[in-house]
DNA sequence: GTACGAACTTAAGTCAACTTGAGGTCAAGC
DNA sequence: GCTTGACCTCAAGTTGACTTAAGTTCGTAC
């Protein structure tokens, strides 16, 4: 099976060099050994990283992403604690429909303040409820 | 009008202390004034707060979030650049979602390994198309 | 067989977003 | 008038996620 080089890998996902080797240092990613002393890829590890940049889009630290799917796309964590995960992002999506939103109508109304105007302050106060409901159950 | 110390701030949004001097310093929010030397903030902070914690789990920074609704509510940035934000954020609630039906899908589904399970793969590459594309448009 | 380029290692540096610590101030209650 | 607790300032420290720099090592093409 052919495996890519680094500058391969970081062409075809646009993640830098350095920072796939910090991924493989962190064992994020696996390199499946060397070509003299370069690593060697396989090809799902575009799929992994793509699982990655996902995470840190919705918020997760790598430590967490690493645990959500770890290399060999096994979870080391449980059932439970993902479906907690799976809830938790259900509500993010929420909140940021509700800042897509706001932003939308930001760019519309003609309000002197936002912060004055009415339908905006609806919006966030709904917005408000659900970030206070997030916040209290955030863990490392 | 009754203002607020800052531990009564903290207690209402659950933001530390030291976060909102932090703020203060950087111009996210504006207390109207001084007790003594304690802050005094507006009851119209919260929403200020809210409306900051949204951005930032959308995963804008500080700065771009200052210049989104800044204290008084009026963005500084203009129409089309907000706009341009409103479709980016489009494009990651849509990524969410696929994170989050791809960790349902972690959950449940009983294959050994998900990288090499089909239906996993399909959902990673349509999410995979999304992040490339909004990757290639990142401004600071 | 030599030159080139792409990758390597290790340590240090950077940046954002906070937090911590030390020492100081003030208003309210007793 | 004294104590107490909540706040203050300012500088330095911390954490996560990378990036940069300096010097080194290979494989491939010529």
């Amino acid at each position: 099976m052919k495996t890519l080089d680094i500058g391969t890998v970081s062409k075809m996902t646009g993640i830098a060099p350095s920072t796939l080797r910090y991924y493989d240092d962190e064992g994020l990613i696996e390199s499946v050994g060397r070509h003299g002393l370069r690593r060697q890829f396989e090809a799902n590890v575009v799929l992994q990283l793509t699982l990655i940049n996902m995470g840190k889009t919705a918020g997760f630290s790598l430590s967490q992403i690493k645990k959500m799917f770890n290399v060999d796309g096994k979870p080391e964590i449980d059932r439970e604690e993902i479906l907690a995960k799976v809830e938790d992002l259900g509500k993010q999506i929420k909140q940021l429909t509700a800042l897509r939103d706001s932003l939308k109508h930001v760019a519309n109304c003609p309000a002197p303040s936002h912060l004055e105007c009415e339908s905006f302050q609806r919006m966030v106060k709904v917005a408000h409820k659900q970030m206070v409901s997030r916040q209290s159950r955030q863990k490392q």
